[in-house]
DNA sequence: TCTTGCATGCATGCAGCCTGTATGTTATTC
DNA sequence: GAATAACATACAGGCTGCATGCATGCAAGA
């Protein structure tokens, strides 16, 4: 009884020991952290040996990179679909906020997406990553609402960053355990606020 | 022509050290980062050896530590000042975050108390530090101005946390080339709009 | 179709560096 | 002068990145 060589192409040897690395990376760096992870370990979890890393990863970095990525990726489609309905701007800011917390609820994503990535990564290039996968959205959003004189006139980009920031800063300390409700209270006020009332 | 053994006391020689290696490091940490940092390069710029480091900090993460708490301190400080004056609530607020940004414009304290705090010591740790110099200000500010009916009733801990959070990312932002003037522009609405408007 | 040359995917071993500790030595303090 | 603090040095273990070597998949021509 030998094993039968599974005669894989080299395009699926390629996907299958990339996925196996990415998802092993994943684990580890979560339960521990970037640093405090190494390579032998990620290895050993993925079932390969240090040579496939190299091979498919300039460095332990860019696995590190890899991850978050997808993890972006995946932080943003739940974001989207949350906001696909033709709801008003102030609805669509609202709900994309509470998908923005449900999604960052996933184990690890706060310590992937707000901790080790801006320090290992650095800022610049995790906003290019955000930004890629739909961090255009929420700007876009506010610029259209802003023109249409729904809210306030305020800095487009400085707006959408100070929200973005209030999101994260909410999902960390939701995480570290605070009120998610209160969170959610604070911000919505902010929101409301932004819009002109209507009296 | 012997060099005269300067004779100093164990407590200077302490202090004397623990300066040497705080300064080495901060400016290393600041250039480099915590990760790329090595401790044979830290105590050759500080003129000591590995020994004396390993002598007065438990490890490499106790000193950064120090490190993060004196820059902390020297934050907290220049923010104290400048809300010292006898203030209404929203000149206080408004002062201390223009002192804010001020403070946090010298050369590496977003990447010291922003980026590599918050992963290296976990934001637990950094949020410890933070209140420990002066971080409950802001709470106990915003918490006597919604006593006192200035402002809209909002979660007290919530709230000073979002607007810690805003900070932040302002001074982040603004290091990375944004627009000072747009950010404090959109946190002093946020602040405006929070104070009830008395018509 | 077969085979032959090449590229791709991967394994292994090595060199250099770093961290933390243990042990030894010198300078203070009591 | 004994004890203690401040430091120096040496060592063990581990980790990263690279270079080399091998085997398999692939592509092109006979």
């Amino acid at each position: 009884m030998q094993e039968a060589p599974p005669r894989r192409s080299n395009r699926e040897r390629t996907e299958a020991t990339r996925a196996a690395l990415l998802a092993a990376a994943r684990t580890l760096f979560v339960e521990k952290s970037y640093a405090e992870t190494g390579t032998p370990e990620i290895v050993a979890a993925a079932g390969v040996t240090r040579g496939a890393l190299y091979h498919h990863f300039a460095d332990k970095q860019a696995l590190f990179a890899g991850v978050v990525e997808a993890e972006a990726q995946a932080v943003a489609a739940e974001i989207d679909a949350a906001t696909a309905a033709p709801l008003s701007t102030k609805q669509s800011l609202l709900s994309g906020m509470d998908a923005f917390f449900a999604a960052m609820a996933v184990l690890g994503r706060t310590r992937l997406l707000l901790l080790d990535g801006p320090a290992v990564l650095g800022p610049k290039t995790l906003d290019e990553i955000d930004q890629r996968h739909g961090g255009r959205t929420l700007r876009e959003g506010l610029a259209a609402a802003i023109e249409a004189g729904e809210m306030c006139p305020l800095p487009t980009d400085a707006l959408a960053t100070q929200l973005s920031a209030m999101s994260d800063r909410a999902a960390l300390a939701i995480e570290a355990g605070a009120s998610a409700e209160d969170h959610r209270t604070v911000i919505a006020a902010v929101i409301e606020s932004l819009f002109i009332s209507r009296t």
